[in-house]
DNA sequence: GATGAATGAGACTTCATTCAT
DNA sequence: AATGAATGAAGTCTCATTCAT
């Protein structure tokens, strides 16, 4: 009776839609106000369910960030997996996982600010596994890419800091000014100011190494 | 009899030396813990002061980190004013302010985990006005080396954001490690990695316009 | 069609073995994390049922508790009845009640550690009615062997406190340290310790009378 | 001026005070209605304190009731230790330290309704340490006198039960019925019906041995 | 009848700020 | 002026019981 093709019932998908109301409304919270900021109380009332519902689908207020902060994650992560061939080049999939990334943050802005209004310190606490996850696949492809004499040798853990570090205020800043629409732009960016130039300094430095 | 020849009291210079000790404590604390996670008594406790002594200095604990953000703020920019010529060409004058404010922060690494474990949104609420004109102090750099033609035209907020998120997120990661030192090899390498490309760019970009 | 020889329905059958089994996981529950400690919702699933189904059998979670204690006492009473013979003298009474009730618990042990885990006001509270029955089966029992000159006049309540505390204390650490076996060496210790010495004093305190 | 003769300031006499009120209140609720049965609200009212204030004594509910217990098992054990000679036969100590611990709980019949209103498992949870050494000393003594021969060979971990389940029975069950002066008679009713039988049976016992 | 999600009061605890001493 | 105890609102979380499906 409740069991129905696709193997889901009927209180399964209302399960799930419920978690996901929650976790749209805790998105809008924490993006405006912090999740300090933010009370289980509130996340209720936005979402105009009972403080005690909330506790039926997630363990903790902490549960509620953490799952919020993956769903992003894991996304932005699958989603440069299946569209980056990982035989192109090195700097060729980082562009392209930018481009994927930036354009699925177009969608969903709050992520970007949730993630950068956060504390570090409660950010590593909380995923630290996803947060190194990430860490990593950028600084092997500026690794490999360095191995490879496309850019310059330089310390990959810098560089992978001023990428990062960069990009997130480009998009924190855009995000928060109302300006979602410009992200359209941000990678072409990144590659005009960031990776060219290395591209160039390296191609000019080896000809001259060369002769 | 208390009042002396430059004009402060004992009980002033007193004062302001109590003051120093709170923001020394309280610095120390945020730098570790963040502003939510510090707690006034916490703050007394380190300075070993009472709590009541900490609200004859300061109205709130909010105001204790307004303070510290303040001198911080305070001593980068009027180093820079001091340190750096006005009438030297834009991005010399970006260079030389980012060496000091870098070799300043060197000594007080502390600033950089305050400033980048908080909240962006709450510091906006706090010390919003020296956020601006730091920010406008960098913009106005960037736009008039693009107006002198020194580097290309890009969207000065998108750049001033790139440099600052590259900068602030390199320092965060090193004092964040611990590796204080490394530091000094900061301003060259931001020098490298972003304004000299910047530079190269132009200069082939407008020899090709030129021919 | 439903009503079947002996009066009892495959319905109430059922609803009897429901019963049973919410009982049997309550009990385990209440003997290892006490009344307080116990959540109805843990108990439906150590029964693997649905808690409404908890709701179709008992009123309450009080009530589920009361029915347990009551099984047990409603047990431990009606095999003494059954066991001893009323015209016994009343230490024999005393004797067989103890033996059959230490037996019975033997292989319920989980009584022993709910009864003596919970707070003597909540028991009152709730099982006021058997425990005084209890009380007084023993307290008769006292009463009529001082009657017979079978043991020393003493105040038959404190007697009584002394016998059941004993016995309870000796049983709960047993069974909290897992030597249920050693059940069986209660009865016989009991007597010896407390009954046998009780009369021989009463049997030289009376010579001495007599004399 | 705030340092007084004997070392102790006007303040921390008042922090003492303050500490006793809310001992006090709790004591009272926890002995009528037990430690989950009682608030941290409640205590706060009874005591005609605010909830915070009692935080500033007590870093838990938790540790009020255990401060609670301590106070009671640290008076009672050094009572002994002061009252009872170490010299004295055994069976005369453990008189010795029934009679003065008694002779307390007469005054502190609070204590004895708390204990043993009390989940046992909770019990060792918070105050292991110190119900272990009370088992000790009652253990040993009984043990030493078995040693000498005073009374006969049993476990001497179920002789310790017997006496301390009988005994603290029959001290509930005064105390809950308000009949405390009647804890006066209890030492030589424990004599009366526990030690003296004892010996009596030993004697006759090793007399039949000699033979 | 059966289910288990929903309710919401109430528990413990923290902490910025005040104020009597 | 200095102290730190006191306040009490607000936070997170639990759970017996109900009730729509």
């Amino acid at each position: 009776m409740e069991n129905e093709s696709n193997g889901t019932t009927r209180r399964e998908r209302e399960r799930f839609r419920l978690a996901a109301e929650i976790l749209d409304a805790a998105a809008e919270l924490f993006a405006s106000y912090g999740y300090e900021g933010t009370s289980v109380k509130q996340i209720a009332e936005r979402a105009e369910l009972s403080v005690g519902k909330i506790y039926n689908h997630f363990e903790s207020k902490e549960e509620i960030f953490r799952a919020l902060l993956n769903k992003y994650m894991t996304v932005v992560h699958s989603l440069g997996d299946d569209a980056c061939r990982e035989d192109d080049p090195p700097l060729e999939q980082l562009r392209c996982r930018f481009e994927v990334a930036i354009e699925y943050l177009k969608g969903n802005s709050n992520f970007i600010l949730i993630y950068l209004n956060e504390n570090p310190l409660r950010l590593e606490g909380m995923i630290k596994e996803e947060i190194k996850q990430n860490w990593e696949i950028l600084a092997r492809l500026i690794e490999s890419a360095a191995e490879r004499g496309d850019i310059p040798r330089e310390d990959p853990e810098m560089l992978a800091a001023a990428l990062l570090g960069a990009l997130h205020r480009i998009l924190y800043m855009l995000a928060d000014s109302g300006r979602v629409d410009a992200f359209d732009t941000v990678p072409a960016f990144i590659q005009r100011i960031f990776i060219e130039p290395l591209e160039m300094r390296q191609k000019s430095t080896s000809k001259t190494e060369g002769s």
